[in-house]
DNA sequence: ATAGGATTCAAACATACGTTTGAATTACGG
DNA sequence: CCGTAATTCAAACGTATGTTTGAATCCTAT
C-alpha cells in the first residue's frame, strides 16, 4: 500500500497534460481575455484533446479558477510571511509604509521574475481578471484576496495612525488598483504615453517607481470633504 | 431641396431606434463585457430588431465603438478646453497641477452626474474597456486619448520641471490608470475594503480623495534607480 | 501477466453567435 | 398622393462554442 495518505492518483503523464494545459491557458487567457479565449485554442496549444480540458477540470471556469488560484494562493500567502517578518524586524516601533509595499511587491516581482513559473503572463492575467465583469471572477478574487488585504490594512493603520480608517481604505484601493493597472501592462495607454517597449517590460524598474508614487499617495494631506460641490460644481457653473 | 448640407436622412423614428440600441449597448457592455455580450441581448433590450444592429453600424466592433466615442470624443474636448481655460487664467505662472487635475476630473465627473447622458454607467464601461485584451479596442482607446493626453503631459511637464520627462510619462501613466481602475467601480476590491456602497457610488467625494492621493505621487521624490535588483534581490535571497 | 482504473481520443451534442437576405413596412419629398 | 428611399422584420446562413459520450488506450498494482 503506497497510499500513506489518501489515494494519489495521476502522477506522471497525467500530470504533465493537466500542467501543460493549465500553462497554455494562462497564456491564451491573458493574450485574449477569459470569454474570447476558446477551449479548443487552449486544448490545441496544450497538445491534448479537447476533451481533456473537462476531464480534468470539470467546466472551463473552473480552468480559469485553477489557473489563477495555481499561482495567486502562493503569491498572497509569501505577502502575508514577507509581512509578518517586517513586523518582526521593526518590532517594537511599527513598520514603516515603504516596508509594507514592499511586502506587497517583492512576491509579485519574484513571480514576474521566474519564467518557469508563469513569468509576467500571468500577473498580466491577474490585472485583467480584475477588471473583468464575469461574476464569477469577481467572486473567487474578492474570496482570495480578503485576508490578505486585511492584514495590510491593519498593517497600514499602524504605520499611518493619524489617518482616518475610511480613508485608508480607500487608499489602499487606489494601491491595490494602480498596482494591478500597472502590471496588467495595458498597451494602449503605454503606447499613448509614449514609453519604451523595452523599459515597459522590465517589472523592476516599474515597481521601483511606482513605490514612491504610492508613497506619496498615502502620506498626502486629507481630503477636503467640507461642502462637497463648491470647487466642482463651480468650475461646470462656470462654463455654462 | 432640404438638404441644404449633404443629406441628412433619419431624422425621428429611424435615429430614435439606433440612439435606443446605444443605450442599451452601453449598459449591457458595461454590465457583462464586450464579448459576453450578444447582439441578440442589445437588440432585445432596445426593443429592436436583431438585424437592427447591423443595418445602423454595420458590425458588433463598430456598435461597441459608436457607444464609445458617442461619450468619450466631448469628455476629452472638454478636458483640453478646461486645460486651455485654467492655462489663461493662472498665465503667465505656469499652472499648478491640482487645476491639471482637476481639468481630468471635471468633464469625467459631469458626465457621471448627468444620468440622461449615461451617468456612471459609461465610465465603468471606459474603466473596462482599458483592461480589454481586444485589439480593436486597444487601438481605439489609443487614438482617442492620444492628443489628449499629450496636451496634460505638457502641462504636466510645465508645473513640475525638474521632473524627467520618463518619470513624468510613467506617473501619468500611474494616474490614468488609478483613475479608470477607480471609476470602473471594479466591486470586487470594493467589498474587501469594506467600503460602503452608499459612498462608492458618490463619484464626487471619491475623486476628491482621488486627487490629493495622485498629487502626493505626483509630488514624491525621485525614485533610486541605480544598483537596480539591490534591495529587491536581497529580500528574496534572504528568505530562500 | 493481467485485471481495473485512469486517461486519451474522435465524434457528436445542443446551443449560441454575428451576419446576411429579401420581402414587408414605414416615412417623406415631389 | 404617389414613388422612392429608408427602415423594420422574420428567417435562415454558416460557424463556433462548451460539454458529453463511449470506445480505445495507457498505466500500474497485484
Amino acid at each position: 500500500m503506497t497510499n500513506t495518505l489518501i489515494a494519489l492518483p495521476e502522477l506522471r503523464g497525467a500530470a504533465a497534460t493537466k500542467d501543460r494545459l493549465l500553462d497554455a491557458a494562462e497564456s491564451l487567457f491573458m493574450e485574449h481575455g477569459y470569454e474570447a479565449t476558446s477551449l479548443r485554442l487552449i486544448t490545441a496549444a496544450a497538445g491534448a484533446n479537447l476533451a481533456a480540458a473537462n476531464y480534468h477540470f470539470g467546466s472551463k471556469e473552473e480552468l480559469f479558477q485553477a489557473v489563477l488560484t495555481r499561482r495567486l494562493d502562493p503569491m498572497n500567502q509569501q505577502r502575508v510571511e514577507l509581512l509578518d517578518r517586517f513586523e518582526r524586524e521593526s518590532a517594537p516601533d511599527a513598520m514603516r509604509c515603504d516596508r509594507i509595499l514592499a511586502a506587497l511587491f517583492i512576491p509579485a516581482l519574484r513571480l514576474a521574475r521566474d519564467p518557469q513559473r508563469g513569468g509576467t503572463n500571468f500577473l498580466r492575467l491577474l490585472g485583467r481578471a480584475y477588471a473583468d465583469p464575469a461574476p464569477f471572477i469577481r467572486r473567487f478574487l474578492s474570496e482570495q484576496y480578503a485576508q490578505m488585504i486585511e492584514r495590510f490594512k491593519a498593517a497600514f493603520a499602524r504605520a499611518l495612525p493619524h489617518l482616518p480608517k475610511k480613508e485608508l481604505s480607500w487608499r489602499l484601493h487606489f494601491i491595490m488598483g494602480a498596482l494591478s493597472y500597472t502590471l496588467a501592462g495595458t498597451d494602449a495607454l503605454k503606447i499613448i504615453a509614449e514609453l519604451n517597449p523595452l523599459e515597459t517590460d522590465n517589472d523592476e524598474i516599474l515597481l521601483r517607481r511606482l513605490a514612491p508614487f504610492l508613497l506619496g499617495g498615502l502620506n498626502a494631506p486629507l481630503p477636503d470633504l467640507n461642502d462637497v460641490s463648491r470647487e466642482f460644481d463651480l468650475e461646470i457653473e462656470r462654463r455654462a
